[in-house]
DNA sequence: CTACAAATCGAGGACACCCTCGGGTTCGTG
DNA sequence: CACGAACCCGAGGGTGTCCTCGATTTGTAG
């Protein structure tokens, strides 16, 4: 709950700020496996410097994603808000993948099965919740089939990580075309009975 | 055209093919991405051996998912001999993705975008024709959706690849049941124009 | 059996990345 | 201003992988 716990030394804030400005640049130009090296050279501090900030890749991680997917509380309230759950429910989607194909850092660590204790989990944990919510309203709406779980938006952000991740340099949008196959699969008029395969 | 440039020495063909063999458990087990080095001492030769035979990763890749890919030739020619060419069709792809999820390697390999002059973009070439002719002979039977292109074949294929490489541990049939969403969005009957994300 | 070409071996240089630690520098308080 | 604590620096040791090359072994033709 304290927020604060040390009162940062004037200049050491100052390169914390620039080590997390230029960790999501390279994160996000590069991929989350960028060598860490790059961080501190663009952030124009020694590497000495950048593990007594973040001793791990992953406090880099926690520090920076968690921030960028508060947007996606924004984008389920306007999703529960929108009186046609379908229609919130589509939109959450693009929400959700508009997100990843904005940052190819954040693309890859939600292509990933996070480490059980990270910061990043426990924001993904809400925004579960609210994919729970939408996800019940819009097959309580009769528009969504009722056999999609929440475990198939997990297995669907997969999917699009890797179509987002492929398609980036050459057709930046081929991702929504993509996923209008999906989404057409996902209304209640189209299911059919999964396990016929 | 001349199949056999060189006729190989006796030990160096048995060489070669212990690492083939290698190569390819090794792929499988590990992804694309495992060293060198391991396909080596697993073949039971040095290092220097291995690369005397390949010299670089792309030459066992070349050599070995071309012919793993064949099986390819025989699960299309099939799906054209059905009479329901929705059947069919649905089929392949279930053909397609049984493949990857039994091979890391060749998963990892579909995944990218190929060198253009490899071996294996030759083969995916010969493969992309039998794939033409059945999306043809779907859509005119009236079951498949116009709107479905080759393309959309390649990005549901990286689709389907990350998902089959997250779940393959925890739930290896995982991608069956995404798969069953996506061809349910495939049906002509299921669908929406296209662009209203 | 001999001799030569073919093939093998594996030590080791090159590189990229990780991470630490001791010594120098800067901040900010008294 | 002066001093201690906080902070910064970057050389360098560790690791893993790539790839080469000269010395050695092995197959086989004659």
């Amino acid at each position: 709950m304290a927020a604060e716990p040390k009162p940062l030394r004037a200049d050491a804030a100052r390169n914390r700020r620039k080590l997390l400005d230029a960790a999501a640049e390279v994160f996000g130009d590069r991929g989350l496996d960028a060598p860490l090296e790059h961080i501190a050279r663009r952030a124009g501090v020694s590497i000495g410097t950048l593990y007594a900030h973040f001793p791990t890749r992953q406090a880099f991680v926690d520090a920076i994603f968690p921030e960028r997917l508060a947007v996606l509380d924004r984008i389920a309230d306007e999703s529960l808000a929108d009186p046609d759950p379908w229609r919130g429910f589509v939109a959450f989607l693009v929400g959700i993948f508009t997100l990843q194909a904005e940052d190819h850092g954040l693309n890859d660590a939600l292509a990933r099965r996070f480490p059980q204790a990270s910061e990043l989990a426990e924001v993904c944990q809400r925004g579960a919740d609210h994919a729970e919510r939408i996800i019940k309203r819009a097959k309580e709406s009769g528009r969504l089939r009722a056999d999609f779980e929440l475990s198939d938006l997990t297995a669907l952000t997969w999917a699009m990580s890797q179509v987002i991740r492929e398609s980036a340099a050459t057709a930046p949008d081929a991702w929504r075309r993509c996923l209008a196959f999906v989404v057409d699969g996902l209304r209640a008029e189209a299911a059919h009975p999964i396990g016929e395969l």
